[in-house]
DNA sequence: TATTAATTTTAGGCTAACCTAAAAATATAA
DNA sequence: TTATATTTTTAGGTTAGCCTAAAATTAATA
């Protein structure tokens, strides 16, 4: 269907736009794009129009846009380029954390699928980012219930635990303490800068756990 | 010196001119930029302008461009930044040493020199590219007497054999024969799309020798 | 060396992607 | 429900990096 390939211009738009979306459900206003990517928002007029002459959104005057399916096909290859960019950035070349979402930004827009592919290999098809988001496949498929590490939730993100992963008696015996066991749901509602540690919620009682044992514990996001 | 960030095109001028120049010695024309950008020689003298008020080449109208000090440093950057992405794209995703250049020419723009010497350290410091040419440190400095495989040599470059590698009677008996010895200039005449095999000159005498014997001589470049 | 050919530059234009200022439409509040 | 505020669009402008056509300069050749 869509035929040229996007500018790098395009493409941020169409990222930023499938982000505000919620999965193109939602209608996205001009003003929130124009926040996002601190262009203002006569120029996002601008690209919207295109865009949506290029049928990868639908929009109309004054009452916002929205993301077509070729455009979230599209959407979901360059975040798939970007995740997969932030675990090579991560595991392979040891760049903290926080530093890798910058570079990735860039590495998203080098074309190739190709190389995208090679790189997808490479990893060993990983099925989540370092931050804990899903990547979706060559397809633009995102496999659900992907397990990732409580630690990788992000604040008021829940999730139900599927794993314990280090298996002795002293961890079994402090989660018991915690009331944490398979099929528990947690909610994670705050990130601690000092030492990482999480505060969570189960059963609507709030309690603190340190990112050793929230990394830990294996969970699917819901 | 250089301040401000330079754009895509600016670097594949920068590039080009270096290229073209053999190493900041010789005058530019127009028209050869023209010709390996393709972009038409009015769109060149407004980019050679450009970067002459950058100090990155120096331009006198008419009479060609000679590149500056300024610009042989991001030249090397760019081509250091180039040689690492081909050794990654070689080494690590496996991709045919055919296919390399052209991704790589992508990814050299990617700006961070932070991703760039962590690449370096992951690749283990190549000293040279899976075409054989040199890779220039971080600070620019090309290694010089790099050893390279006589069949990384290109087409009409010459080379002085500095090591056996295949140490058997065979391959030895082989060379003498062929009167191949550490210290023999070699020069590469032609590379057989058939079977990568080389016509090279050894004492005004042609030969050809397989892309097997050629891979197993190292030589130095002259 | 005079003429022709080739190269290089100037002049004027175009497009993508931004901008500001003002007008139009929609939403909010008295 | 009218007045005000906010959002969005239109209109017109800028810059980078390209283009074509024509003029200026340099090089080649008869």
């Amino acid at each position: 269907m869509s035929n040229n390939k996007l500018s790098k211009s395009e493409e941020d738009y169409i990222k930023t736009i499938f982000n505000l979306s919620e999965f193109g459900n939602k209608q996205v206003s001009t003003n929130s794009i124009s926040k996002v990517l601190k262009i203002e928002p006569a120029s996002v007029t601008d690209m919207v129009k295109k865009l949506s002459l290029k049928k990868l959104i639908y929009h109309k005057k004054y009452k916002g846009s929205q993301i077509s399916k070729s455009g979230i096909k599209v959407a979901l290859q360059i975040i798939r380029k970007h995740r997969l960019w932030e675990v090579f950035l991560y595991e392979k070349l040891n760049f903290k954390w926080d530093k890798i979402h910058n570079i990735a930004e860039e590495l998203e827009h080098v074309s190739s699928n190709k190389l995208i592919d090679k790189l997808d290999d490479y990893l060993k098809y990983p099925k989540i980012d370092p931050h804990g988001d899903p990547i979706p496949n060559k397809l633009g498929v995102i496999e659900s219930n992907v397990k990732i590490s409580l630690s990788d939730l992000k604040i008021f993100e829940s999730g139900i635990v599927s794993r314990i992963i280090k298996e002795n008696d002293h961890f079994f015996k402090l989660l018991k303490k915690l009331n944490i066991q398979i099929g528990t749901k947690i909610k994670v509602i705050e990130k601690l800068k000092f030492d990482n540690s999480l505060e969570i919620i189960i059963d609507n009682k709030k309690l603190l756990i340190s990112k050793k044992i929230a990394s830990n514990i294996k969970i699917t996001k819901i």
